[in-house]
DNA sequence: GGCACGTTTCGGCCGCCGCCGAAGCGTGAA
DNA sequence: TTCACGCTTCGGCGGCGGCCGAAACGTGCC
């Protein structure tokens, strides 16, 4: 009915429907800034090229743009539009259920652990949920989480100062749908806290140019013992 | 990086890419199943195309048909779908922060109460989740909802049994970005039941071929006794 | 059976948009 | 100043995809 929202609701799907743009706004998705250049050899095209993508995503908001010197850094504008990006992504997982799926190395790392902007998806991010969940830290459904008074203090004994993330409210503590394991994981400020002090903790790591993560062998043993999570390598 | 990744995701994005097929969609965001030909009609196209149309997003799982006689009736496929449309009007409307927005009547009464697949939106929708915020029924985070002790008895009172909504969880009250608004308003479980309750009252009713949402007279008043809400009309 | 109607299939036209080569601009290093 | 490098702009080519007219199919009504 309202063709000015149907209208803009088309600029935003076909910004994301060409394939050279989707696979630069993946790039993108762990929350990093790349260059233009970058972004160009992700999505196998000329930079010309590129540059005429990146401009179009920025003058739309998608993306914004940083100069510093000669090179041109991008990164998603908001998290609003990682959202949206995630969202998308869960549509392609969930509506075709059996496409012919290339199982490359790559993708079986992605699918193994791999960071979702600020939060931890795949297996382990998962798993993460689940031990939460089983231990009674924290209380997740389709539409929403909370963390319990017994989550506040394990986590804290972990090392998260839950109270610091966010002062007021109680909910602070997102599910969010899984593309690969079509399961829910945890994201909101918890997800990120919870990533961060992985990171600090040196448990994960990031894959170089990639959104792949890996658990290091102190990762591995700590996860062990501190959620009885049993990751593969 | 994951080619496949990004070939998905290209794929749903120039599907709702296209202004007719994106008119579609948003006409299908209430949630109600419509016909070819009223989709046909929506998007100003010949029936011959939208046929065309609705097959490729059949196709691809984002619509469900079912046949009754010679009609055929599509809905959105679930719900996955409606949050990820809802995501991308979020980023429409954040994105074009100052775009040329003629202010048809149409689009005022959408900014004014709208059904936002099985919920509330608008002015009224917000109105609403703040007035149950100021009562202390609920908490509302950006990452989360949940609804307190004293909102039990509260929405009790009002007739809507939580307990029936969600048996186990204790949260089922998803905050959703307005985009008209640009605030969150009430989803989830506890927003479908909201909406469905006020259509019960007679407090709301649809109007005929749109998302719109009108007040009563009826509803006037019970807003404003139940709520100290002031809906303009 | 005959007709009306909603929907789909087919074929061909047309326009938009992504692509790259070549060239231009700004920045940093020598 | 000169060169190298990253990025952008311009111009032209090529293909994908949306659009409609015509016609076929299936269903319900008389």
């Amino acid at each position: 009915m309202t063709t000015v929202n149907a209208m803009n609701l088309a600029e935003v799907g076909s910004l994301v429907g060409d394939v050279a743009r989707a696979q630069m706004l993946t790039a993108l998705l762990d929350g990093r800034a790349l260059t233009a250049g970058e972004l160009a050899w992700c999505a196998r095209i000329t930079p010309q090229t590129a540059s005429g993508h990146l401009a179009k995503l920025q003058a739309a908001g998608l993306l914004a743009m940083e100069k510093q010197g000669r090179h041109h850094y991008f990164r998603l504008a908001s998290r609003t539009v990682a959202n949206m990006l995630e969202s998308m992504q869960v549509v392609c997982a969930v509506d075709a259920p059996r496409r012919i799926r290339p199982e490359s190395r790559i993708d079986k790392e992605m699918r193994l652990a791999r960071s979702c902007y600020d939060h931890l998806a795949g297996v382990l991010g998962v798993s993460l949920a689940d031990a939460l969940a089983r231990q009674g830290a924290v209380d997740l459904s389709a539409d929403g989480g909370m963390v319990t008074d017994k989550g506040r203090a394990l986590l804290a004994g972990f090392g998260i100062d839950v109270d610091a993330l966010d002062a007021r409210k109680r909910c602070f503590c997102r599910p969010c749908l899984d593309w690969s394991e079509r399961r829910h994981h945890i994201a909101g400020s918890l997800g990120k806290g919870l990533a961060d002090h992985l990171f600090d903790l040196g448990w994960i790591t990031r894959v170089k140019d990639s959104r792949v993560i890996r658990v290091t062998p102190t990762g591995q043993r700590g996860l062990e013992k501190t959620f009885a999570i049993d990751h593969p390598a």
